[in-house]
This record gives C-alpha cells, sequence and structure tokens, in this order.
DNA sequence: TACATTTAAATGTCTGACAATTTAAACGCA
DNA sequence: TGCGTTTAAATTGTCAGACATTTAAATGTA
C-alpha cells in the first residue's frame, strides 16, 4: 500500500484510493483485517480524522465494514448481492433523473434487456416465480390500488422475470433497469383500460413461460414495449403542451 | 431534511441518509448547494468532523463535489455517465471477483445482454462504431500482441458493438457486464488457432452489422460465446486438476 | 468448571485550533 | 470614473489531543 508523493488533491481521497486499490487489486483479501486508524495515521503520516474520512468514502461503497470494541477495525468486506443491487439502483435511478433521459430511451433500454432474458427464462422459470408472476397478476387486475402500488407490482413481475432466468449475474445487471424506470412510471396515470391491456401482456407473457415458448414471451415483451411507449408519450405530450 | 431520534447507528451514517434522501426526493437540486460544514453540524446538532465524515461518504458515491474557499461548500453534484460507468464497472468487477462466480454464469450473462444489443446495432450502426470494431479486429491480427492487450482489445471491441445501438442507457447498463468479465477473460492464454477464432467471429459480427443483418450477427454472438465458454472451461479444468 | 469482573484495544465523537484556498469587497491610483 | 491591487472574510482541509463507548479477551472467584 503506497505512499502519495505531493499530489496536492485530498489527502483522505488519495489514502482511500491506495487502499481500494490494494483491495481490487487482490492485496487486501476478502475480511482481512485493515491496520487500526493509528496505525494508518502513522503510515500515511496524517491524523486520525483524515484516515477516518477516507475510511467512511470506502464504507459508502461497501468496500469495507467497521467493528467496534477489542479487536475490532475495519475489514475487507465481500460484496453481496443485496448490496451490489442497491448500489446498482441508486445509480442508475439517479442517472435518469439527474440527466433528462428521455422516456423513450429508457424504456427502450430496459425492454432489450428484458428481452435478453427470456430464452433464459423459458429455459429454467421455475414454479416458484411462475407463482409470484402470477400472483403480481392477480394484484394487478384488483380494483382499488393505486397507480403507485400498480406501478410496484409490475416492477415486481419483471423482478420475477428476469429472474426466471436463473443467472444471478444477470438479475444484478437488470435491478438498476428495471428498478430505475420506476420514478418515470409512476408519472403515468393508469387507467382501467389501459391497467387492462398491461394485464393482458403480462399474461401472455406468464403464458408463454409456462410452456417454455421463448419467441411468444418475446413478442409479448415487443407489444408491450410499444404500449408503454404509448403511454409515456401520452403524459409526456400532456406535460409539455403548447 | 430531518433529524435523527434515538438512533444508536454511526452518527455519520444517518446523516449521509439523511442528506442523501434529501437529493434523491428532489428537495436537494443539481448544483444547489449544501448547507456549509459547520451549519450542518449545528443542524443535527454534532461536531464538524462527524459532519465530514457524512460528507466524504457522499463524495464517495458523487452525489456531492466541494469546492474550497469563500462561497465553496459542497454541491450537489450531477451525476455524469462516465462516473455513472465507473461505479458500475468497479461494483460490477468486485462482485464477479469476490462471489467465485462460475464463469459460465458470467459469460452466460454477458453474451445474453450483447445480444440485446445487436437489433438496435444493425438498425442504427454509424460508420464511426463500425470503424472502432474494425480497427480493434485489426489490431487482433497483429502477432506480437501479449494475451492482456488482446484482451483489452476484445474488451474494446465489444464496447463499441454495445455503443452501436445507440442508446446511452444501455451503453451504461452494459458496461459493467462486459469490463467486469475481462479479470476472468485475461485468466485465459490465447493461442494463435484461438485468437485467428476469435477475430473470425468478430469479423463476422462487423460485417453483419455492416449489412444491418440484426440475425446474422446474433447467430455470431452467440457462437462467439460456446467458443469463449470452452476457453474458459479449458482453463478451470487445468487449474483445478486432479 | 462456570460465572462475574477487570482490562485493553479499537472505533465513535467532541473541542479547538490552524492552514490553504477562493471570492468579494475595499482600497489606491491614474 | 475606471481599473488593478490588496485585504478581508468565508469555507473546506488538516491536525492534535482528549474522552466516550463498545467489545472481547484475560483474570479472578466461588
Amino acid at each position: 500500500m503506497k505512499i502519495d508523493p505531493d499530489n496536492k488533491a485530498d489527502l483522505s481521497a488519495q489514502i482511500a484510493e491506495a487502499i481500494r486499490d490494494a483491495i481490487v487489486s487482490g492485496q487486501l483479501i476478502v475480511d482481512e483485517r485493515l491496520p487500526s486508524e493509528a496505525e494508518l495515521a502513522d503510515h500515511f503520516a496524517v491524523s486520525r480524522p483524515t484516515v477516518r474520512e477516507a475510511l467512511k468514502r470506502l464504507a459508502a461503497q461497501s468496500l469495507i465494514r467497521t467493528q467496534r470494541g477489542a479487536f475490532g477495525g475495519a475489514f475487507v468486506n465481500r460484496l453481496s448481492y443485496p448490496e451490489a443491487y442497491g448500489q446498482q439502483i441508486t445509480t442508475a435511478t439517479l442517472l435518469l433523473s439527474m440527466n433528462a433521459i428521455s422516456f423513450d430511451v429508457a424504456c427502450e433500454a430496459r425492454y432489450a434487456l428484458e428481452r435478453a432474458c427470456t430464452p433464459l427464462a423459458a429455459l429454467r422459470r421455475t414454479p416458484d416465480t411462475l407463482a409470484t408472476m402470477r400472483a403480481e397478476i392477480h394484484r394487478q387486475g384488483q380494483p382499488g390500488l393505486t397507480d403507485e402500488s400498480f406501478c410496484a407490482s409490475d416492477v415486481a413481475f419483471h423482478r420475477a422475470l428476469v429472474d426466471s432466468a436463473g443467472n444471478p449475474v444477470l438479475s444484478y445487471q437488470l435491478a438498476g433497469a428495471v428498478e430505475a424506470m420506476q420514478p418515470l412510471m409512476n408519472m403515468i396515470t393508469f387507467t382501467a383500460r389501459s391497467r387492462e391491456a398491461i394485464v393482458g401482456f403480462h399474461t401472455r407473457i406468464a403464458d408463454a413461460l409456462s410452456s417454455s415458448d421463448a419467441e411468444a414471451a418475446q413478442t409479448a415483451l415487443t407489444e408491450l414495449e410499444a404500449y408503454t411507449l404509448t403511454l409515456g408519450r401520452d403524459v409526456m405530450a400532456a406535460r409539455a403542451p403548447k
């Protein structure tokens, strides 16, 4: 873990980077304990608050975890799937909300990625994931549902679809794409008719996966994409009239 | 921006969360200046170092940037694509390296995602992205190339393929999938024969995109996936003999 | 042995100070 | 007045030292 010469950037950022490099390069392995804050301060010739700021940076990225008490300290953290999901989702959500991404572009990306899952999902869907999809479809048909709950159920349905592919890396990658769309979808007011149409598409997708018909599932997804696009465009048109 | 009651978790983590919530919920908008550290310390009734640790957590996630001097301070940062790419890549790389993901699973996810891009790429590929792909193919044919350089060029080729789809959100999502594979691919020793085979697949893909033949591109990608899989399996078999 | 107590090591937090940096305002000068 | 220079103020970056809190090992005791 090397030192920092006469770089004039923030010391805490430099130190964080040095430790991060040590982790990604394998010099520090999972569950290994880092030197104590005092030792790190000594090693880098800085004060303890500066070291602490560096460690907090790493903690924010789930690269380390800290434990108080004797024989506590900072440990290299095994990045778990849930943590990775979470980071993926917040990053994707922020990227979309802060960069004026058009509904069309986000929608296209999302459905393209979901279509990538259907061949695998048709092969590997389990009774479990199918049941989840059916349950969400049923919920989406309930009359009293708010738009937000409908959206949340929509997300749950699509996550089940993605998980059906039985590939955790794929699930991780798509978590951001699916979840980050929710704020955009939440702007849509779902009429009884549009809900009915969406439930219809969902049913077709679930049926196709049940019978392992990847092609039918893709077709239904593509039609759902086109339909979602028209809904989104209506909202955008209503938002920016004139 | 609300306070924290009698939660006994780290104060800096709680404060970071409070500010993050304010950002994602839109209470704080892009380029808006946060209160000074002293004011935040006062507001949350903690000391300045504690506030600073919270701010460093947010800075590590590119949620804020800081500026020194009078009228400096912490500002809500617009998450740019390059930053998002970077986070995506480091997270995906760590997830793969720390969780004993099998080569097969990672490979499957990557090619499934890339296949999702081909229909769009066939429609929208530009002379620019095609030229990049051709250039990388040419480089991959050079004799003196090290295995690492070959890998890097392979990544560049696939990124060009993804970028051909002309959808920045899709490019962002796939950055992790493509780049995170590189450490795994780097374990492979590419013989002259395997390089020739890979260049052949790449050429077929580029040709297919040139002539807007999405189906041919998908077929070539699928065959490349199968071929990569055999290479990876050979390495894994050699690694864990007995 | 089993349980309670002590102790030591580490992180979490606070206080107060100074350094470095940057901008706006004040000032001086033609 | 107009413009360049200086000064002052605000803010983050860093440091030193201290105390509080937590945790597990070591120790003592019945």
